[in-house]
DNA sequence: GTATGCTTTCGGC
DNA sequence: TTACGGCCGAAAGCATAC
């Protein structure tokens, strides 16, 4: 029953990362509701909720409320810490971690800069052991930086994800083989991996509302409402089933937004947009990658999101050719809005850039032949 | 009708 | 009572080709 016949893979989540490594800086606020933020400074307060701790979350806040409001629930509490995030000490800690992490399995992937996925190739005698495996991973974590984590195992990377989290913070949950149905029948569909508000909504119809209803419906059924491709996709995932192999994947995107100091109209943020342009191309140059499709992201002052992209067959690196498409593409969206309502002042603005490959070497043989 | 690829929006942290 | 970041990948929406 617990034979190696069975993948075995494991889901590593770092607790509430960045306000845990702020208490592992300072272990004096470990009792204290600690809040870590993104300033704007537009002015001293506006901003945002990173991520919080768990002091914190326990009376009310979340990542994503303005830092006023946290201030507010907070107010009662004079010992609240509250921090700007520190991008930079944040990930010389997540590297030490997924270093530690890599060395403990065959094959491994940073899912982001706090969770990750391993999987364990040579165990050949009891599948308890891959549990035990992931407690020692869990204690070298705890013992070399301080920073608890939460842990799922399962026999495949839907079911480990599934299991890290339904426990949190400091948890440990192991999907037994045969044990998958038993999981993950009593859940609602919109846990599963990969069904959105959408797809939640389309399955009621047919009233399916649980994982174990969705697992048991008529294929027929699914591949009437969601296609051929998607229906059985969903029922597969339902059933525990999901063969997607844990592997490295490469960066799919760059992106940079930022606040204004004041609302804007087009020709007032160009400089801004020149900046960040700049610093999308040396991130491309860096990685020496290029970019075939070119986006902006415009955030308007009441706080209305819009995108626009452009996609071209050449890969894209230059800082020229990124703010030129960048600037159309805002000049557009002003030109499609202002017939709706004008004047259109944005708040934030932001690039994007995807569509990424190897940068091509250019060499003159290779040329040459063309010619 | 379905697959595919592109664009836009959503949602988690 | 309002308040409001930056980044990523996933999901949804849409156009086109067969």
């Amino acid at each position: 029953m617990s034979s190696s016949r069975f993948r075995a893979v494991i889901a590593v989540d770092l607790d509430y990362f960045y306000a845990q490594c702020e208490e592992v800086r300072d272990p004096s606020i470990r009792e204290k509701p600690v809040v870590v933020c993104v300033y704007s400074r537009r002015t001293e307060i506006s901003g945002a909720v990173s991520t919080c701790n768990y002091v914190a979350r326990g009376l009310g806040v979340r990542s994503g409320i303005p830092i006023v409001q946290a201030m507010r629930i907070l107010k009662d509490r004079t010992d609240s810490v509250f921090l700007p995030v520190d991008m930079e000490y944040y990930e010389t800690v997540s590297e030490r971690i997924m270093d530690i992490l890599r060395r403990n399995c065959d094959r491994f992937e940073q899912a982001s800069v706090d969770e990750a996925f391993l999987e364990l190739l040579k165990f050949d005698q009891q599948y308890n052991l891959v549990s035990a495996r992931a407690q020692e991973i869990k204690e070298e974590i705890l013992l070399s930086e301080k920073l608890t984590c939460s842990v799922g195992v399962g026999t495949n990377k839907l079911l480990a994800k599934m299991a890290v989290d339904s426990k949190k913070p400091d948890g440990f949950t192991t999907i037994l083989p045969g044990e998958e149905r038993h999981f993950l029948d009593p859940l609602p569909v919109g846990k599963l991996y990969g069904i959105g508000p959408k797809t939640e909504e389309k399955l009621k119809t047919i009233n399916v509302s649980r994982i174990g209803e969705l697992a048991l419906t008529d294929q027929k059924v699914l591949t009437d409402l969601f296609g051929k491709n998607l229906g059985p996709t969903l029922r597969r995932l339902a059933n525990g089933i999901d063969a997607s192999p844990v592997q490295e994947r490469p960066v799919e995107q760059f992106s940079r937004i930022v606040t204004l100091k004041k609302d804007a109209e087009y020709f007032d943020f160009q400089d801004v947009l020149e900046e960040i342009a700049l610093d999308l191309s040396n991130k491309l140059r860096s990685a020496k990658l290029t970019s075939r499709t070119i986006g902006i992201i415009a955030i308007s002052s009441l706080l209305k999101t819009r995108s626009r992209s452009r996609s071209s067959s050449v890969g894209i690196q230059s800082i020229e050719k990124i703010y030129e498409t960048a600037s159309e593409l805002f000049s557009e969206l002003f030109q499609e809005d202002l017939t709706l309502l004008s004047p259109l002042k944005l708040r934030r603005v932001g690039i994007r850039v995807s569509d990424l490959s190897q940068e091509q070497a250019i060499k003159k043989g290779s040329l040459e032949r063309y010619f």
